[in-house]
RNA sequence: GGCACUGUGGCGGAGUGGUUACGCAGCGGUCUGCAAAACCGCGUACACCGGUUCAAUUCCGGUCGGUGCCUCCA
């Protein structure tokens, strides 16, 4: 049984997908302006393993992710331009050239992570038509009005706009920014569609109710699930601080095209912080995977640092905890290293297979529950050496860490060298041993003398 | 101001109404040419104050602290 703790409810529930064997996920994906730091991966790595989990529990997952390529506006007092817009001028691209290579980047360390690829990556520029398609029926259905820079949803139109994030609309209202449009009919009202004004720079503009304009900034991911997906999908994901925003509009919009609910179940994750701070580019606290590299922490390090905690908990970002996790990982490597060279007697196949079942069992059983891979991290921890290598293939398909790929088997060069060394030690030539030993190391890995004789380990 | 999340041993981090989480680091032991590995053992953790209970880190109430969102953001 999957138990997943849904947003919605606020409760822990048990996990039935709405048709049977098949699981529609949709992950809000990265604005594709600049780098991707390691926290807005963080999310990536917990929905991969939500993916993983559902395929090995037996279910055909389809999944979108979207990325949203089209600019939106900084704020009111900007003079007109968005991030796209300004990213682009700096760099002395066209905003189609910026969305290109960021998106490349973000594929590219999505791979490096080696995170399963959705079904699809949509751009939000490739559903256009679908979003003017969205708004038309919105506006036909009454649930917007025209301003003087756009058409807006009314929220006071769908009674349940509140429920979703527990909003305080009274509150909101009171805590409202002075400037915000006074054009709005309500404080949570939102943008379906923007027009653009005469002289105002945007390149990304297409023509909808005869002038220039572009989709509302929470707009893609309704259209892309209905045009994908369908609704309801099972189960939506997001950051934390898509909650009050974003799902509740989204899920207002939906509501207003289809009279369906969006989702069944909605996942967030926490934020990383680092030295108890979000990572923002104002705090200048961001790292980048290729910083984590310079330090010399692989992705699956930080992909194992992000797994041994949970989607739902504040996790504070360290170097030395990476380190240790990195050792962690390195154990677990050397686990696999005695593979290569245990006696292991298949003759008792049978009793090591039933014990194998129940560890497949235990490790996914805990990954079941609301996807606690720290707790299914210390069943491995206790796996003993002899453990086979199904198990660790297991194990790899559950969290990708690629822990049987980047744990090789020796080479022939250094087998010949081990061999070398036993012969030096039998013969009590320690010296040579010694040396023989530190040339191993040299070619990376360890060699340890135990009451069995010697084994290797990598460093 | 409103809405959330969070406070566990040196560090990280699960979980639970009464029995060892686990990892990293540290210490001791067995073993050992050296070094290490492996195995065994050790540290007497659950912010504070009340309440419920035979029993609370775990439930209830309150206090204090940390963080996030309310403006694009995982």
């Amino acid at each position: 049984m999957i138990k997943l703790k849904n947003t919605a409810t606020k409760k822990l529930e048990e996990f039935k997908p709405i048709n049977p064997n098949e699981v529609k996920i949709y992950s809000c994906g990265p604005t594709v302006y600049g780098y991707q730091h390691i926290g807005n991966y963080a999310s990536y790595i917990y929905w991969d393993l939500l993916t993983r989990t559902m395929k090995l529990n037996g279910y055909n997952v389809k999944r979108i992710i979207n990325l949203t390529d089209v600019g939106h506006l900084t704020s009111d007092e900007d003079d007109g331009e968005d991030k796209m817009e300004k990213g682009a001028r700096k760099e002395g691209k066209t905003v189609w050239e910026i969305a290109e290579y960021y998106i490349d980047d973000f594929i590219k360390n999505y791979k490096l992570l080696n995170l399963l690829l959705p079904d699809k990556f949509c751009r939000a520029t490739d559903y256009i038509e679908e979003d003017k398609k969205s708004v038309q029926t919105m506006i036909d259905k009454n649930y917007t009005y025209e301003t003087e820079d756009g058409i807006y949803f009314d929220t006071s139109k769908f009674p349940e706009y509140a429920n979703f994030a527990r909003l305080d609309l009274e509150g909101l209202k009171a805590g409202a920014r002075v400037d915000f449009n006074s054009e709005k009919k309500n404080v949570s009202d939102f943008a379906v569609w923007k027009f653009i004004k005469p002289g105002e720079k945007h390149a990304m503009r297409w023509d909808f109710l005869n002038r220039p304009g572009y989709p509302g900034w929470h707009l893609e991911c309704s259209t892309i699930i209905h045009k994908e997906l369908g609704e309801p999908i099972d189960i939506h994901t997001g950051g934390i601080d898509h909650i009050p925003i974003h799902h509740t509009n989204e899920i207002a919009q939906t509501y207003a095209m289809t009279e369906k609910p969006l989702a069944k179940y909605w996942l967030h994750c926490n934020f990383i912080t680092i030295d108890n701070e979000k990572i923002s580019k104002s705090l200048g606290n961001i790292y980048t995977l290729q910083d984590l590299a310079e330090k010399g922490f692989s992705p699956m390090d930080y992909k194992m640092w992000v797994l041994s905690g949970t989607y739902s908990g504040t996790r504070n970002f360290s170097f030395s905890d990476l380190e240790a996790v990195k050792n962690r990982r390195k154990n677990w490597r050397n686990k696999i290293a005695m593979i290569y060279q245990s006696t292991l007697k298949n003759a008792d196949g049978s009793a090591l297979e039933t014990s194998e079942k129940n560890f497949k069992e235990k490790i996914l059983n805990a990954v079941n529950n609301d996807l606690n891979s720290a707790s299914a991290f210390a069943l491995i921890d206790q796996l003993p050496e002899t453990t086979s290598k199904s198990i660790w293939e297991f194990i790899d398909e559950l969290f990708g860490l690629n822990l049987i790929n980047d744990s090789p088997n020796i080479t022939e060069e250094q087998t010949k060298l081990l061999a070398e060394r036993k012969k030096a030690r039998e013969e009590k030539n320690f010296e040579k041993s010694d040396e023989l030993r530190s040339k191993l190391e040299n070619t990376g890995i360890s060699v340890k003398d135990t009451p069995n004789g010697q084994i290797w380990q990598y460093i």
